[in-house]
DNA sequence: ATAAACTATGTAGTATACTACAGCCTCAAG
DNA sequence: CTTGAGGCTGTAGTATACTACATAGTTTAT
C-alpha cells in the first residue's frame, strides 16, 4: 500500500505515518524502485490500534511496548507479566471512564427530568454537587 | 485544607496544584492571612475527577469543559447536549479498551497455555498475528 | 531563637506528540 | 511534455502538560 492508501484508509496524515515509522511504532516500510513507501495490508490494522491506544490515554512509548511485547523480552514469562501489568492499567482506565460516565449521566438525566421546557432554562447544577450525589 | 494535605491526599504536587488552578481546573482557593491557600474539601474529589479524566485520555481542556457543564452553557439543554456528544466519547474510549484487552488476554492466554517450562522459553507470537488472528 | 518544613510568585526549561515547511524527486493523465 | 498529485529527507516550530528553580515570606517544633 502507498503512503496516500494508507493515511486515506486510516485518517492518520503523511507526516504522522513517518513519525510513527522514525518512533518504530510502525516497521520501517519496504520501499520501491523510486524509493517511496510500500506498507503492507497489516499496517492498517497496526495503525487502528495505535489509534485506540491513545484515545485510551496511552503513550506512544507504552504502545510501542505493547507492540513489541515479544521483542523486548527474552522469555515468554516477563512478556506474560508486562501484559499482565498492562492488562490491570486497562482495568483501571475502565473503572475512570464508568466514573466519568456515572457523572454525566446524572447530568443527562436531571436536565431531561425537568421536560422540554426546563431544557430551556438555566441549568443549576454544579459539578462538585454531581460528585457528591453520586457518592452517596 | 491546606496544599500539602491536598498533595498528600490526591498525590498531585503543588506546582501540579497551582498548575491547575491558573487554569482553571480547580476554583481560586480561598486565602489566610498569610496568603497561604486553604481549599474545600471538595477539591479532593474534584482532583480525583481530574486524575481519572487524564488517566483515561481527556486533555485538560476537555476536563475543564465537563468540569463548567453548567456555567458554560447558556441553556440546560446546550450542557445536556455536550455532556451527551462525551458520554458517547467516553462509550468509544471502553470500546478501544476492550479491543486492547482482548490482544492482552490472548497474549497472555497463549504464554500459559505452553505450561511451566513454556514460560521460560523464547515468546514466538508477533503482535500482528494476534490481531488478525482476534479478527476472525 | 533558630532550624526545618511549608508556602508564595514568577519565570524558565523539559518531554511528548505532532505539524509545517523547504527543497527536491517521480509518475500518471491529458 | 508539462502539470499536478503524491513522495522523499531533514529541520524547525507548536501545543500540551507539566517540572524545576530562584527568591522570599511563614509556621512549627525543639
Amino acid at each position: 500500500m502507498s503512503p496516500k492508501q494508507v493515511t486515506d484508509a486510516t485518517g492518520i496524515d503523511r507526516e504522522t505515518l513517518r513519525f510513527y515509522e522514525a518512533k518504530s511504532l510502525l516497521p520501517k516500510a519496504k520501499r520501491s524502485s523510486a524509493g517511496y513507501r510500500d506498507y503492507p495490508v497489516s499496517i492498517i490494522d497496526r495503525i487502528q490500534f495505535i489509534k485506540a491506544s491513545k484515545a485510551a490515554g496511552f503513550t506512544l512509548r507504552e504502545i510501542k511496548d505493547l507492540i513489541e511485547l515479544k521483542h523486548k523480552n527474552s522469555t515468554c514469562r516477563t512478556g506474560r507479566d508486562f501484559a499482565i501489568q498492562k492488562r490491570q492499567e486497562i482495568k483501571n482506565k475502565m473503572k475512570a471512564l464508568r466514573e466519568m460516565k456515572k457523572v454525566l449521566d446524572y447530568f443527562i438525566d436531571s436536565c431531561n427530568s425537568n421536560g422540554e421546557k426546563g431544557l430551556n432554562q438555566k441549568c443549576h447544577l454544579s459539578f462538585d454537587t454531581i460528585i457528591s450525589e453520586i457518592k452517596k
